[in-house]
DNA sequence: AACCAAATATGATTGAAATCATATGTTGCC
DNA sequence: GGCAACATATGATTTCAATCATATTTGGTT
């Protein structure tokens, strides 16, 4: 359930949260206790600007990770607010650090994770720079992300709905795309 | 001039390569032999689908680096191109998983390189993701991203030059931002 | 000093995606 | 079994940023 290699940690290590809508899971300022796993919901991070504008940091939703960063930070720098009724696991900040200096394969493993997610949010906004929705469309399904619903995929790649299927319907018409089901899509290989 | 913890790296860890426009730095299924930080120039990451269609993954650019996943990885999964004559620096995969076993602080350092990277990769999506050009230029300058060009800040945040320096004047129209020069703005303070 | 390239700045026009609307299909649930 | 919620799908209209165009300023180079 937790990804790698926050599964390797022991139970102990974690720590359940249930949070109602509009809950906070921590504060700007707050001594950071952890990192956070979300299991249901959504969380929301905003900081507040000195201007007064409140500036969104990332949208955690199911099975995503927020608040890594806080390893190396005392205090978080941010507000973590659940935007629908949430579960989150708190992962304790002592027992990663502990496991990362006893157990090499953990350090790795972080390390790794962390490689991997920069490699891909990387793509993801070399991905969001091309302009043409129909070429967006089709290089994120030559990239396997339409694993999900095509609702979903539009929101990952900055489209909206409607666009996304306007433009899959055009590729499939175009003959670069190949309809294999209610809302599934495969390339159709050019030779 | 190496951004940490490669800055710790001994001076036989680090090669530097001249390469010509058009030229590879390294080719999908060639030994990883580093990663790569970008001195001068840009690097181009792409990669062939089954399709035959070429996926952009990364565009590195001065002062950035690329191939970090390589260190978990035994071939490189992609080709990288100069788009301009370029300098780089490769810092050998060796060295830096000797000093990852063997000095703590510099293990510690990686990671939490990545862990800051995912964070700000993470606040330029939700960036991304905003709708109306004015608001998204607000944030980026709230958020401190006015650093160099404007022409710079609008590529980062996903907007033409004309349609940031557009927004800029009509912040600043509204009161939300103020010139302080040629290029320059910052935010009013609402009280 | 003259010159060139690039950044700044803004106006006019166009076009592509957002929005609004509507219909059907599917899934889970009481 | 029926209802609610959501995904799929596509048509009509609007809007906002891209594009095209142009002028000025600045910094670097010869």
């Amino acid at each position: 359930m937790l990804p790698e290699p926050f599964d390797l940690l022991n139970e102990d290590a974690r720590t359940p949260l249930i949070l109602a809508k509009g809950e906070h899971v921590f504060r700007q300022g707050d001594e950071t206790r952890g990192v956070f796993f979300v299991v249901s919901g959504a969380i929301c991070l905003t900081r507040m600007t000195e201007a007064g504008a409140a500036v969104t940091l990332h949208n955690a939703k199911v099975g995503g990770m927020f608040a890594e960063a806080s390893l190396y930070s005392d205090q978080y720098h941010c507000d973590a607010i659940a935007v629908a009724p949430s579960e989150v696991t708190r992962l304790s900040k002592r027992s990663i650090q502990t496991r990362q200096r006893e157990d090499a394969a953990f350090s790795e493993g972080l390390t790794r994770r962390l490689a991997t997610q920069v490699q891909e949010y990387r793509q993801l906004l070399t991905l969001h720079a091309v302009k043409s929705a129909n070429e967006r469309v089709y290089l994120a399904v030559a990239s396997g992300r339409l694993r999900g619903s095509v609702t979903q995929l539009a929101s990952e790649i900055g489209l909206t709905k409607e666009a996304c299927y306007r433009a899959l319907k055009e590729l499939t018409d175009q003959g670069a795309l190949k309809k294999t089901g209610r809302g599934e899509y495969a390339l159709r290989t050019s030779f």
